[in-house]
DNA sequence: TTGTTAATGTGTCATTTGACACAGTTTTTT
DNA sequence: AAAAAACTGTGTCAAATGACACATTAACAA
């Protein structure tokens, strides 16, 4: 729990009052390596807040290929979005990779939180923006990158992924196959 | 302006005053082919609605080459977000394609906005909601595309687009070169 | 412990892609 | 109207990639 009061702290002073407030909305909770947080065909009503471990969050694409959307580690504030706001089933899958510890704010503990004050709604919007704009930006970023800039910057940036995750997983959150990837990583370390 | 009325509405029901004060605070403008709405080096300090043309937002890889980050059509909010949220200088460029009629919200007015009463502040983030939702569900179809798929993509939702804006910038924007894109062409043609 | 499953490393080969080159066309500028 | 610039179509060829196949190793369960 003490990481997630860090991580709100991030975005600015708030009341202890009301850092108290949204903490106590958060539950704490764990999965073992395999399970799933979230199934096919689920309704997604929670946010999720990762304190430890990686969380495999995939899709399929037309030929019923596992696709990587996103390898959630440490530190991250996630959830199916599209789930989440629009009261929808989602048709993704969402498995711990390794053993996690994780917090979970429900949906109606969010909009709890929204509607206790203005200082909290505000707090809320920062966060929202912060996550637009990071999003964005990620986009944008992979985008400009190559399949071997995207692996040299997951190296740099999340060493402890490429090391916990398996390499299909990587290949595919890059955009590639994990016989590529394997090119990449021979050539890396030939040089 | 009206159709960003429109655009508003569809976020749900505020008091006609309130929507009027929104509006208000938007100041309709217009680029000619060619111009720039946003510069190298620049600070973005709006946000802007397109209500017709296209605008060419891009930036460039480590060699200098051009690549499409978004082409923005009609009845699309959008600005940098970095650059608006954060202060920041951008090292990005969006100019327009086509004659192209906008209004633009400074960010002085957005957080009037924002402040005026608790029903815009409400609205605001149901809209930060809808933005952050729409793009992280559009970085997770294009993760599930193939570059042909993604042109059929636009080609189905945005068949005015695929006309009106050059093969390179839609090329780029999908991934590829244009002469990848032009054998896709070719092949679906023959087809 | 042993059998089973998952993950990794690596080679071959057909396919796809990007880079280049250049001709034809359209648009813009002078 | 002429010239210049931008855009489009297309062929060739080398390089990158994906699909397979299979051996090896690691992790897990019976």
């Amino acid at each position: 729990m003490q990481m997630l009061r860090e991580y709100f702290k991030g975005f600015g002073g708030i009341s202890s009052s009301d850092m108290d407030f949204l903490v106590n909305q958060c539950t704490e909770k764990t999965l073992e390596k395999g399970d799933k947080l979230i199934r096919s065909h689920q309704h997604v009503d929670s946010i999720y807040f990762i304190a430890s471990g990686f969380l495999h969050y995939f899709s399929h694409n037309e030929f019923g290929e596992r696709i990587t959307l996103k390898i959630i580690g440490q530190n991250n504030c996630w959830t199916i979005m599209d789930s989440f706001f629009h009261h929808k089933k989602t048709s993704d899958v969402c498995q711990a990779l390794t053993d996690v510890r994780y917090c979970e704010l429900k949906r109606s503990d969010y909009l709890n939180i929204k509607s206790k004050n203005k200082e909290l709604a505000n707090f809320i919007q920062t966060i929202t923006e912060y996550l637009l704009t990071s999003k964005v930006s990620e986009a944008n970023k992979k985008s400009k990158m190559s399949v071997e800039e995207r692996y040299l910057d997951l190296l740099h940036y999340h060493p402890d992924m490429v090391q916990q995750v398996p390499v299909n997983i990587i290949a595919s959150y890059i955009g590639t196959s994990r016989e590529t990837l394997h090119r990449i990583r021979r050539k890396l370390t030939a040089a």
